[in-house]
DNA sequence: CCCCAGCCGTCAGGTCGCCGTCAGCTTCGG
DNA sequence: CCGAAGCTGACGGCGACCTGACGGCTGGGG
């Protein structure tokens, strides 16, 4: 899960960022339109953390413009206008929720989380395909009653890989959704984490599920012959 | 996907050609606009990625006499100057989007992959010719419900061959969509690359839709008697 | 604070599939 | 029946991918 934080306040900005990634979040922190304008283009997120009052610009103006090129990435409003008014106008604009400050970095969290599970929304609670399950919240695999450890970085993996199941993804796809920008990263990172995770699927009995499509990328589906 | 890098430092061009060419990308590089005026005369591209600041002109020059000429092939402006007059300009003259240096490779092949998927969608996803489907996306083809394992070539060549099925396809042309001006090859590289593909056609039923058509090149069509 | 354990990114060496080349064969037109 | 065009089996180099080993880092005890 990688989320787009737009925060120009330098310290809560840091502290978001880092209670962010504990909880397990890909983040990637902005400062400006600008900046998150160019961040939107350049990679998918699944959420949105903005605030309001940047300084070159209206954010909600920013969302309208989204809105306008039919991104439809949930966004949340962070502000500490808490009026009735503003939360209407931040709705209208296309934002999906609102959270006033100050709140704890915890709420933020359980907040993202909340918005990720809605329904309609790409987050189902479980992931399936075959007999493999995933638990995105709380972050269990299993292949029918047998339960499968993963670490961070291999759940990750797996549900990204699960939600595309069926479809290629590409490596460059994959290194997107699992680092931040800032997160300088050889290529061949991926290959490592598909290897550790296929050998514990391959373990616990899910074998041929992830294929490898040479010059492409990975293929995650059920084991048909 | 064939993408021209207009770019005249050397060291970065090699490695952002490079880098792309991992993540998938047909790429051709060009050190100047003379060179990418000739590319694009001679070739399409999907997306042109123009760094600014050539030797032989200015970059959004080049930019305002393609789009006079209604080349509405993408173009990714790449340039160290990232202020907002500058980003105008761009826009203005037809580029279709701003990246600002530095930036990495990776999320350069991002950005790519952003533009190529947004809408405007040149590029239906599914191709189908009589029982025959390729999904341009997956890279996957099929014939009814049986799936058919292809390579990386090989499903360029089928690609081509389905867009402009019914019509025949010269050898040069094929030659031109599966290899970058500066990967020599010999005409007989089609030739097996056909071959190859016709037999896995063949295996799974699809026979007699991939004809030759001595002296002029290939020919895709449903399968009538 | 130190130590330990697990995670994960890096590296290097090995494996293997892809595909361009070649050469010999087949097909086709005249 | 000849020559040119096209086909295809064999081969080999290259590079994508895999994976075991290593070590920096982090988080949790004690």
């Amino acid at each position: 899960m990688r989320l787009l934080l737009v925060e120009d306040t330098v310290r809560l900005g840091e502290l978001l960022s880092e209670g962010l990634a504990r909880d397990g979040f890909v983040v990637d922190w902005r400062q400006d339109i600008e900046g998150a304008a160019e961040a939107v283009a350049s990679a998918t997120y699944d959420l949105i953390l903005l605030d309001l009052g940047l300084p070159d610009g209206d954010g909600l103006d920013w969302v309208r413009t989204l809105r306008r090129a039919t991104d439809l990435t949930p966004i949340l409003v962070l502000t500490a206008r808490g009026g009735l008014d503003d939360r209407v106008t931040g709705l209208d604009a296309g934002a999906d929720d609102y959270l006033v400050k100050p709140f704890e970095a915890s709420e933020l969290s359980a907040r993202c989380r909340a918005i990720l599970r809605r329904p309609g929304q790409r987050m189902t609670p479980v992931l399936h395909v075959g007999a493999l399950a995933f638990n995105v919240a709380s972050r269990q695999a299993a292949h029918g009653d047998l339960p499968i450890e993963l670490s961070r970085r291999e759940g990750d993996l797996l549900e990204t890989l699960m939600r595309r199941a069926g479809s290629v993804v590409t490596r460059g796809s994959l290194e997107e959704s699992l680092y931040a920008f800032n997160e300088p990263v050889t290529p061949n990172a991926v290959e490592v984490a598909v290897s550790r995770l296929r050998r514990k699927l391959d373990d616990a009995g899910c074998t041929g599920m992830l294929h490898t499509v040479r010059g492409l990328g990975y293929l995650m589906r059920d084991a048909v012959a």
